[in-house]
DNA sequence: GATCTAGACATGACTAGTCAACTACAGGCA
DNA sequence: TGCCTGTAGTTGACTAGTCATGTCTAGATC
């Protein structure tokens, strides 16, 4: 009985993979290998259920997911396409910082140079749709990784979303962290940017006003509400964002 | 007959939506008021399908489609758990520049500063795992938004993956979008900085050594095979990288 | 008390079929 | 010629059930 169950470590053949995804890996490979240009017909579901003797809901299945993943373009009614290429987006992943520390094994911690509420700027009222000089909760932070200077966040925050904002002990739980208890789903829009520091920002981050500086902006919004908008700003030699696409 | 044909028109209810989909935006809206706090049980399949009265395909797919949106996360004989959504990595696009210049409606060209086929440097040599002395194809280009120079190109790429990649006219055509057409599906790894630009990149692309500039570096694979190694380089003040996450 | 085992329960995958919505095209009609 | 219509082909969504696989636990056994 025993070794009867250690079989499946001896032989897990990768050749012996579920059905749908026999049908994704025959498509995917070739589509890599060119057999169906860009925007050329593809077999239809019929065709694919009889090459593989499945039913189709599990061609269907395939064929979606590669939809999702962006390789191919459905028409009801008229089949389905591979995909022109040209517009995949890539996905750069953005971390939080102190989880990114935290997984590099480092230690990480945080001053606080400002934390108060105060009358909305101009500026800020426009992107988050306030009347100018509605109180909003403004922090200045700055994250350090093993002592050194990584990112300087200038935030501000909606209070209708987070009344117990500045509440918070900034110096331990990072402000993206407590705003995600408050309101775990989220839309975010992201620029990031090279620029050069603000004088303060130079000095907070102990960096010659000359050095290039990898900047983020982003916006955070919950089903139209907004909730905070920051400036993240990163010493471009001691941070770097990585990406990885797989189609 | 043909008013009835206009009648979904007149009425294309939102609330009329398949039942996967509002299985689906169901647990989204519940998530999202957190109801089920992350790494918390959710409701079990067959709990839905009594709960919406479908069949488990249906609760299976909407479950499935979260999964994959890294909202939920799905053990085998445990159970369904909202996500951590600590490492939820936001969605950076990275355009191909040339595309984006033609989406804002701008007149895009190129100048070719070198195409030539060279020795391996060591320094490539490493990432491409060839041997050192290998000959690569090895393209410098400077692309222009109306006039303005938007990007220094420094690309090596794999003679054995694009042999005809020197034959091109880059003025017109893209390496991106040329190398798509050969080898369609890849794998790529990028990093972006900011950094100071070389005094030859500066002087490309006529600005003064001293300006931050965006530097993306690419490295393209396709099933193991490397193609192609870039190093794009941006004027901070003229070039943003744009994302938008949505759960 | 430690260990084994059977059952309960959860997800994973699939089948065979149905109904609906949509598109394209050929053939009929004015 | 130009318009209408029916039909074939395609995707979209679903049902009700089956079998497989994995985890956990309560109870039996040693």
């Amino acid at each position: 009985m025993v070794f009867l169950r250690q079989l499946p470590l001896a032989a897990p053949e990768p050749t012996h993979q579920a059905p749908f995804a026999r049908v994704k890996t025959y498509l995917k490979k070739e589509l890599s290998q060119g057999r169906w240009p860009p925007g050329s017909l593809m077999p239809s579901e019929p065709e694919l259920v009889a090459q593989f003797q499945v039913s189709r809901m599990t061609v269907s299945r395939a064929l979606r997911e590669l939809q999702a993943e962006g390789l191919v373009t459905r028409l009801q009614g008229v089949g389905t396409f591979a995909a022109h290429l040209g517009s995949v987006s890539s996905n750069l992943t953005i971390h939080d910082l102190q989880q990114e520390i935290a997984a590099r094994g480092h230690r990480h911690h945080a001053v606080v140079h400002l934390a108060q509420q105060e009358a909305c700027p101009e500026s800020i009222a426009q992107t988050f749709r306030l009347a100018p000089g509605t109180p909003v909760f403004h922090t200045l932070l700055v994250h350090f990784e093993d002592g050194v200077p990584m990112q300087c966040e200038d935030r501000f925050v909606n209070p209708a979303c987070a009344p117990d904002y500045l509440q918070n002990d900034f110096t331990q739980l990072s402000p993206t962290y407590y705003l995600r208890t408050v309101a775990p789903l989220w839309e975010a829009q992201y620029s990031v940017e090279a620029s050069l520091p603000t004088a303060q920002e130079a000095e907070l981050l102990s960096i010659p006003p000359s050095t290039p500086c990898l900047v983020v902006l982003r916006k955070t919004a919950n089903a139209d509400v907004p909730i905070t908008l920051a400036r993240q700003v990163h010493p471009g030699a001691r941070y770097q964002l990585n990406g990885h696409f797989k189609p």
